[in-house]
DNA sequence: TATTTACGTCAACTATATTGACATAAATCT
DNA sequence: AGATTTATGTCAATATAGTTGACGTAAATA
């Protein structure tokens, strides 16, 4: 065989260098991923009625539990009037609750109720599965490349602050 | 050093096996290096009065010339009336033309204008840009590995679609 | 006490998408 | 040739997610 098959061609033509060309399709492959990515979870949420904003609300909630307004903001890059609109709906329908802070009464810490996480585990399910198959699919080598890829695609200015905020969830998410 | 930074550590963890929470972290960055990757264009676009979805057209447009409003369609996913709402604005504005088919004159065959084309170009430069500098960052092993990644994370009932796209707007851009 | 901070809210607006109905011209089937 | 299907355009109403700007309130802080 010459070609196994299209994707083991371009991880040989591009392990030299990567021309303008490849460039260009990086950018079609990275559009028809992110895609298919988010319609994973669209298709539950619509159920529940909400939206992607929902959906963003829910994650960072569930991955930061006590996270305040402001910082959310901060994640999301969002007026607090848009992220207010859905916030609203989310604490109305009873997925999400807000208590005051214990340091700063000003501060609404968030967090997700019993059924709240357990549309956040679904969603969370999802889109691990997606990205499992993936991982299983591609050869061992590539596998942390993966990660080290999309970490090398966020603004460097912005790199400090996701691997802080990465660290910080999986230290809220790991202990009881 | 035991760890050089926080990229090579995640790698080393995700060799063996991926985990559910290494498939989280994974979601997470997917969305933040998505939310910078289209933050590049935007600003450029913003100059124009253009928004993501005039940016969607221009790019399909010119990575395959003569290119169908069923086709189009067919890869934006959205509505003939969602769709012809920035058409119509691009046409007006000058960015693409449309002249009727010559095999089946119903049909609308898109081009970029000289002045679309510029934009198009532009517009492609800055995430080739984004593109080239991660390349460049990461070892030359893990290269590869990255359009392998964004492949797979496509729908595997997609992906055929996608390849000969792919393929299709390689000639059409390569030769005069 | 004065000011700043964290957050809520009302209002008007924009961009992008949707569904549904209807129109037209060209291609194709019978 | 007449009937039907196809490719596309268009009008109208609606939804979602975002924006800017202005104003309010309670709590922390200078």
């Amino acid at each position: 065989m010459i070609e196994p098959d299209a994707a083991a061609a371009w991880r040989s033509a591009a392990v030299e260098a990567t021309s303008d060309g490849d460039a260009i399709e990086l950018v079609e492959l990275f559009f028809f991923a992110y895609r298919d990515f988010v319609g994973d979870a669209d298709r539950l949420l619509e159920k529940y009625g909400f939206g992607r904003a929902h959906h963003r609300v829910i994650h960072f909630v569930n991955r930061r539990p006590g996270l305040t307004i402001a910082a959310l903001l901060d994640i999301l890059r969002i007026t607090k009037q848009s992220l207010n609109r859905v916030l609203k709906q989310l604490l109305e329908a009873g997925f999400v609750e807000a208590r005051a802070g214990v340091v700063d009464r000003r501060q609404r810490l968030l967090y997700l109720t019993p059924q709240g996480a357990k549309l956040a585990r679904d969603l969370a399910a999802l889109q691990s599965a997606r990205f499992l198959k993936v991982m299983d699919e591609l050869p061992p080598a590539a596998r942390g490349a993966a990660s080290e890829f999309l970490f090398a695609m966020i603004d460097s200015d912005e790199r400090e602050r996701v691997r802080a905020h990465l660290a910080c969830a999986k230290s809220a998410g790991g202990a009881p």
